[in-house]
DNA sequence: CATGAATGAGGATTCATTCAT
DNA sequence: AATGAATGAATCCTCATTCAT
């Protein structure tokens, strides 16, 4: 699970090719970051490795194997941390909520990463974009569960969940891909609770929201974006 | 405006150029799109019009050119599709939905090159980059406006507009960049009611919530999603 | 037929492209023949070229394809030197002795082509290889004409005469194949009239040998390697 | 003789230098006969092989090693199989052919590995080279023996014996050289047997003919390729 | 003696761009 | 204004060969 099959070594050893494989994608992310996939030659690769083109390849059969170890390497790392919040137990919004802002973390700890995967995804040949998927489509599938509990428990208002849970991620990316922009004027933390806000918003139901989205803010109410001091645009 | 300054060209008839690069742009819009702009040759395009690669560099000076006269024609054609909507008198509520709805008909409408920009645009050098994207900020000024209206008239509740907006956008957006995950499941018309009720029920005040979320509907209350038949995944 | 079809090309001129092939089918003849198919690079014959590599790519589409074209310009120059004695009248023997003789001046010609194509033609694709060796057997078909003639003629043995006739060609193929080792002690001349005298005793009946043998060197009894001094080896 | 010198070699134990020796000329003789010698890469071999590249160096010192003594083993299997032939005692008519049709069937074992060292023998350096051929010359020496003898015996008209050994062996030849084609419309004993006659009419003494090429077919007179069912080509 | 891993050099091919006409 | 031809530079990838263990 952790090691990513199908892509093929004329190494042997198990932990050698784990190693290299490591350090390849580290620095493949990085370039691939900074002057995109088609922009990096692979020789750039490998000179920021510790061997060489020749060595490169055999590790990995041809340069687009490396995006897709890349791709892996990033899917892994958001489930892995994504495992940690899964089974809490809490009411239901509570429990939508602590999910969402622990992908928030995600998505801000793996901005760039993030933005490299919507620019260069569609560089994959389709059965690997599949296998991507799916594993964004992991995610989702959390997130569902977690609002069909909402709704099943009448907390919730009574929506498309898969949909709401596509949002509740996509609101997530922004920050990954707006984050040029949303820098100007909001930090992380205000961004989180914002997005937080239009999610449990949306979902609780009108009648319960007084309650709920008080506890939501654990009852201290934080100033949660109480009328932020807007900034330039006059209104 | 329609003619894209900063582009230098050769010819000296204007009309003449007009004309060619609107070719250009057609050609190479459909080519980005299916390939990609690296996997795109000069010669692919300039094969698929009228006139050939030598003539193509009389009207732009590099394969980077295409791709901001591609992006310059979007930005432009998206503006123009926003202009009529902009100026509509009536409550905030109204023409915030109104607005984000036409927005939502402009995304359906230019789904695959807004999924290009998204893809593309990190190849232009950061000027044209931000040229672009300037572009895309008077959107999120319209919608800004609108949002901040709203607050004024004390009918929003007291958000930052500008987050919000890119919020509106945003939430947009997500038809064309995770159309190939909502087609599954959704049509392009409960898509969009779905993200205008996001919308308008972050925004307004809770406790005119059920007053206006009605005439928002234009008081014949649309189901609007209400309990879809979940597909798939049980509750 | 004489300019090879079936090798695209992105030059519109018919008379550029076929200089310019032919330019480089001269090239790479000299290189394949001296280094072989495989140890002769792309960049060898370009550096041998008035063009560079870029620009033979604009004439041939692989390397490969210089193979085809170097086999096909040996065969058209085969087929062309060979038109000029097909159609002989005279008896059957003078005829196909003719036509040997006609040969094997090809053949001597064309020894380092003719070496290189035993050599070189298994890199070809089937279907390429197939195109080569049709033309080949147009060879073929030439004498088994002639042969088939001759026995109509009552003037030869009742042979097998397609056999005959790749026997005929083959000898002459020696002269090519083992040249290395047939230089030390034979010249053209006595090769061609040694072989050119196997044939035809293999051919003409025995009852008709005496008159026919003698009419066929022309009355005036050439030496035609009668008891030439051995060389070497004692007997 | 059996261990090919001039090889070198970093082990020892000669019996294992040959074993290992054997399983790489196995190897290499088949994918060589396979795909060619360039297009075969010494993994390739390797990969065949009980033992690694490493290893496979340890008895080779190139990969033009292991063609050398894919060529010295096929030599020496012919001469092995010539062995046998060489000294028999009857007329010198008879001695030729029973050479020759023994030469014959060698050529009809070692079909691709003679082709193969018409293809890739100029591979070899200049001095390698040689000494290929100087076997294959010893081959011609037999021959070139046979056919003095006949001669000296006043059996056959006194040619060159030198050139009429090498055509012997041409002929023979051909059925590996020009298998492609003559399969089509003969067997192999229809092969050897017209080659045979071409050899002997073309030695033996045209007044001692009769007599001879009877006793040649050992009296019984098979039909020898008389008036055969000529295929397709109309006479 | 065996082997897994490493590598320098080179191979074919493509492409954005520019002249000369 | 238009075009056909040319090209320098770069790209991905492979391979024969050699160490270090």
């Amino acid at each position: 699970m952790a090691t990513p099959k199908s892509i093929p070594t004329t190494v042997k050893d198990p932990d050698l090719v784990a190693q290299r494989r490591a350090e390849i994608v580290d620095v493949a992310t990085r370039l691939f970051l900074k002057r995109g996939f088609h922009k990096t030659s692979i020789r750039d690769i490998a000179r920021a490795c510790p061997f060489n083109v020749a060595s490169l390849y055999m590790y990995v059969s041809s340069k687009e194997d490396i995006l897709f170890l890349v791709a892996q390497h990033l899917m892994a790392e958001k489930s892995r941390a994504l495992q940690n919040v899964k089974t809490r137990s809490a009411g239901p919004v509570e429990a939508l909520k602590t999910a969402f802002q622990k992908y928030c973390e995600i998505v801000d700890r793996y901005r760039p990463h993030i933005k490299l995967m919507y620019r260069e995804l569609d560089v994959l040949p389709p059965d690997r974009q599949q296998t991507v998927l799916e594993s964004e489509m992991a995610v989702v599938d959390v997130f569902e569960g977690l609002i069909a509990e909402g709704i099943r428990c009448d907390v919730f208002r009574s929506v498309e969940p898969r949909l709401l849970a596509h949002d509740a991620i996509f609101l997530a990316h922004m920050w990954a891909l707006k984050h040029w922009s949303l820098k100007r004027f909001t930090t992380f933390q205000q961004f989180m609770a914002a997005q937080s806000d239009i999610l449990l918003r949306t979902l609780i139901k009108p009648e319960l929201s007084d309650d709920l989205m008080v506890s939501v803010n654990g009852g201290h109410r934080e100033p949660q974006l109480p009328a932020p001091a807007y900034r330039g645009k006059p209104l």
